[in-house]
DNA sequence: GTCTATAAGAGGATAGAC
DNA sequence: GTCTATCCTCTTATAGAC
């Protein structure tokens, strides 16, 4: 097992990555869990107030008063906002790369493209709208107000996950599963944006994350027209 | 001429609602237009320091600096940051309203429901991404992370916009051209969220504006599936 | 690990000159 | 109308006790 934990939420599984100071004195097991839960709280404090504030407006003692705590206590744990602001994005991006990534891999090389690509859109929603999907939220809402220094440092990993979908999307045009006679970055951004817009307002309630799912890759796939009647 | 003026920007027309201070002395048209002309200038420069740095990161020295002023100045026009913030949202809104109304009056009320649908859409995009589509990227950006008191005013006219496309849609349900096998509801947000996120990453270039829109009707209507060789 | 106390600076807002 | 000067509050961050 590497430095980096496990976080179980309905299937989706956020990416932390936690890191124990080197100089601190954590050969005791009992020691590490307690600081990276507790980091993990803040982790999570953080993204909700990002999410709710944007970034300027997040103000550390929201944070602390979530996890209960001052604010100078937190950084026991992180060195400053921009920092912890950084690892929010972070796990936000990278959750839903390792996630859509599993959900693809559980499928198999021989699933064809469109099974794949359904899958990602339903995995790609679960990441945003599960019980953690603020950190998804807090991403897509804040990162472009956020310093340009940590925007710029963020772009790298938004690119790997950008990659991804533009690989699924030409593998399917490939596979004369998705039409060919469009823009392919033009359809994927107004892809991706039905999606990550549903963090904007999707509550569960009428409908289940499940049969959102349902419907966006229903309507992703066959559009809204009706077809005529057989 | 009521006291709502006009702002061209390549069809779409910015809604402002430029109102001259009771109090003052303004019987001389040079003068209102002249106070009319650099509310406007602000309003501008604030929707794009508010998309950019987020509602509380957006200073308003950063938005005095953009009209070349300093920010005392900026009280003589507005009462306060709140103030200037509430009037971004509503240009925001109210242009989309009025636009959008605009374009489905010049088709007639005969118009098929697909067309109005269609162009209902295009409408919707060239306000978002036009010469000002500052204001919608702000208001998308922001209105979520404004205060309670912002927000909370805003939905009225939020829910304005949001039943002219329920109506559109409805209306194309029962004019079988929209399917009637999903949740409507989800239909309009899925879509919505497709139009909106185009703000945070189109830049005309590759394809412009009513390109993209060409682009977005089609693939809306008809999904992204390939269609099977004929 | 978490606290209290406080330094240091930023930013909204007001007063009043020009 | 726009400016300079200033007030006041809030917020990040640090120091050091417990």
């Amino acid at each position: 097992m590497d430095d980096s934990t496990e976080h179980d939420d309905g299937g989706v599984v956020w990416q932390f990555d936690d890191q124990v100071p080197d100089e601190a004195d954590r050969d005791v097991d009992y020691q590490r869990e307690r600081f990276v839960g507790t980091r993990r709280r803040i982790l999570e404090a953080a993204a909700r107030v990002l999410r709710d504030k944007g970034y300027a407006g997040a103000r550390l003692s929201d944070i602390a008063a979530l996890v209960r705590m001052r604010t100078a206590s937190l950084y026991y744990y992180f060195e400053s906002k921009e920092t912890l602001a950084k690892e929010v994005f972070r796990v936000g991006t990278r959750t839903a790369i390792v996630h859509v990534g599993h959900e693809l891999d559980r499928l198999g090389d021989d699933a064809d493209a469109e099974a794949r690509l359904a899958a990602a859109i339903r995995a790609h929603l679960h990441v945003h709208l599960g019980r953690s999907g603020v950190f998804g939220g807090a991403m897509i809402r804040v990162l472009g107000q956020a310093p340009a220094d940590v925007r710029e440092r963020h772009l790298v990993l938004e690119r790997d996950y950008a990659d991804l979908w533009r690989r699924l999307l030409e593998d399917a045009v490939k596979a004369e599963i998705v039409r060919d006679d469009v823009d392919l970055s033009a359809l994927r951004m107004l892809l991706m944006g039905s999606l990550n817009w549903t963090s904007e307002w999707f509550a569960p309630g009428r409908l289940t994350v499940d049969q959102l799912a349902d419907t966006a890759v229903d309507l992703v796939f066959g559009g809204i027209r009706a077809l005529p009647r057989s």
